[in-house]
DNA sequence: GAGTGGTCTAGACCACGCA
DNA sequence: GCGTGGTCTAGACCACTCT
């Protein structure tokens, strides 16, 4: 029952089980899965211990359990991935909806800290993806993405790309967004932010640079945006 | 059994419960609790159910569970209070630490903004503290603190403040903090923030609103901080 | 009515901390 | 060795959804 050096809990090993069916695609976005009983019979495991692997699952937001229908894979639809990942408000709380405009892509080595934050080797290749992102129609946010190129194959030719990146990384290659961790600082608009965002140089931005990371731990995107904060506010809950 | 127009299952009575024992102070923060077992017996009901609800209550961060010592409420300690909701970093990762400085207290009247922060009726009483906060000795951070008099009787006789101030709420006056709304956007730096933090007027500014809000939802304080960020970010996970 | 997840119970055994 | 929380099981019943 437990032949690791540490002990695991038998919930934990059937948790283990799901998450790698999930993230191999045994069951896809939005597919449903065997009931606990079925699951149960199939594992030789009693139902409640299916239970708590799969409440566990639910709490990190990989399935979505439906009384009386059944449990899903998530989906990381547009909404959703906005919602949790894009944080630029008006003051006092309504959430932003940004549109994207003006992508550019292009394939090229990476620099060494984007190396270090993807934690690629030293000249690897990566897809860089530039982006002008409006909100009600205004230029707000400009934004580099830089994606290791051998987890992205061929998304060169799927310009124009989707709004929420996200959605496609998850259908298209699998990848699985389910962290982002963060870094913001204020710093003053050079000529390239006045261009882009339509600002004087050396007005006041927020720039934020993200690592996502997919639900085996993979480094899969980092993005640096440049945001006009003027009317807008970055907004997070602590807990 | 269910006496209310919407279902309301057992372990949440006994969640319920036990967070209003917690809040008025029944077992103060660092107690022990009752084992599993006495409190299913005092409140008759199974001991699976008492663990469900305990279970909530320790992923809300309100108690902690030591495997073959007991259940405990959790205590605010400088370290754990500043750790979850001061975020500002070295790049990369390591947190920094911030000592207190200067500070400053008055009672006055509420601002509009404060008020409406703070769900105060239009002229309430406040106090507000402010002080600059000392990261590796150099001035980074200038905070104006707006509490509600009404919470926090006595607090001028209580200078010279600690420098983690949720610990004092949780002990002098029952406000436990669990979680913080903050809104951030880049400013630059006025004179007033020259003059503090020792940086060039027109300098970039991560300014920061938080509202802290109490276990029973009582929006305890206001707080605004001007930050010098050249050395350090704002690090955030979002998940 | 049949099938799903959600609640509740009772009891056995395991891992941990301490005296 | 005892008491604590942690795991696991088996079974009953409840609430919700769809047909």
């Amino acid at each position: 029952m437990n032949d690791s050096p540490h002990y695991r809990p038998l919930y934990r090993q059937v948790y283990d089980f799901l998450l790698k069916q999930i993230a191999e695609g045994g069951w896809r976005p939005g597919e449903i899965l065997p009931s606990e009983q079925q699951l149960a019979v199939r594992l030789n495991v009693s139902q409640g211990t299916v239970r708590k692997a799969l409440d566990t699952l639910a709490v990190d937001k990989l399935i979505e359990r439906r009384q009386g229908k059944g449990t899903f894979v998530v989906e990381q639809t547009q909404e959703s991935a906005l919602f949790r990942f894009f944080r630029l408000a008006q003051p006092g709380g309504v959430r932003a909806v940004p549109t994207s405009d003006s992508d550019s892509l292009r394939t090229r080595k990476a620099k060494p800290n984007e190396a270090q934050r993807l934690r690629l080797e030293a000249g690897a290749m990566v897809i860089e993806i530039a982006r002008t992102r409006l909100i009600d129609g205004k230029p707000t946010v400009f934004e580099r993405i830089v994606l290791p190129k051998a987890l992205f194959p061929n998304l060169d030719g799927r310009t124009p790309l989707p709004n929420a990146l996200y959605a496609l990384y998850q259908r298209e290659y699998g990848i699985n967004i389910t962290t982002a961790e963060e870094e913001l600082h204020a710093d003053l608009a050079n000529r390239d932010d006045a261009r882009r965002l339509g600002v004087a140089e050396g007005s006041p931005i927020l720039h934020i640079e993200r690592v996502a990371i997919g639900l085996d731990g993979t480094r899969a995107e980092y993005r640096v945006s440049r945001c006009n904060t003027t009317a807008l506010v970055y907004a997070v809950q602590l807990s």
